[in-house]
DNA sequence: AGACTGTATTCATGGTTTTGAATGTGAGGA
DNA sequence: TCCTCACATTCAAAACCATGAATACAGTCT
């Protein structure tokens, strides 16, 4: 695979509305499923589809923790093409949620601006 | 359209390997498509396929010389971008070529570095 | 005008993406 | 064990993309 044909196929994972969303709250660290449901006011499994598609894209890691599961941003490349074209993270489109918003795990969470 | 929106159709628009080798020949300069056709080794029709996706996308503008039209870069994000996921100007993956290295343009057009 | 040259467009077809709906899975608690 | 919760996967229909082949168009030259 050519590194045209990697950064086409980082690109195509990134041509998305959704996926854009998902990436830029990811841009300030770890989230949860819900956390993103919550945030965008999206269908859980309409999230999970997209997630499905940066995941195997290579564009984000997942970790378990007890029934929730976490998303990051796998490396620095793509934070940075964010930063580039929507401006630094502090600038992000998407509301600050400090702590977990979604109903079930706001006590628990910490979802905090890196 | 929303930011995330528009930055989706940009990404859509260089989710593609030839699309991103003519932005990275763009990156250094204007080029015509005979410098394209050359340079990539593609025929020429499909060049201009993928020249109209870029037009019509925003991210390159035309001029027309003569028989020949030069395309450039329509603004600066496309070349951040580039510069992000792919490294300085210097170390393209794309030969620098001097002169239009079609041969039938070869003695008139210039393709510098920029 | 007629021919040629560089570039653009159209068309057809096969492949891929998008998205809602429905369903599956696995961890934790009663 | 059975239930629930958070998340993942599958399926199907419509929309959209990729690309070869053929053709159109607009300058330039004779």
């Amino acid at each position: 695979m050519t590194a045209y044909e990697e950064l086409a196929a980082r690109f195509k994972a990134l041509a998305h509305p959704v996926r854009l969303q998902i990436v830029d709250i990811l841009r300030r660290g770890d989230a949860c499923v819900c956390h993103m449901e919550t945030a965008l006011g999206r269908r859980q499994a309409y999230i999970s589809q997209q997630l499905m598609v940066l995941r195997e894209a290579g564009l984000v890691d997942s970790r378990k923790e007890g029934l929730q599961v976490f998303y990051r941003l796998s490396d620095h490349v793509t934070e940075d093409l964010l930063n580039t074209a929507l401006g630094a993270v502090g600038e992000s489109q998407q509301p600050v949620l400090t702590g977990c918003p979604c109903p079930h795990c706001s006590t628990s969470a910490v979802t905090s601006v890196s």
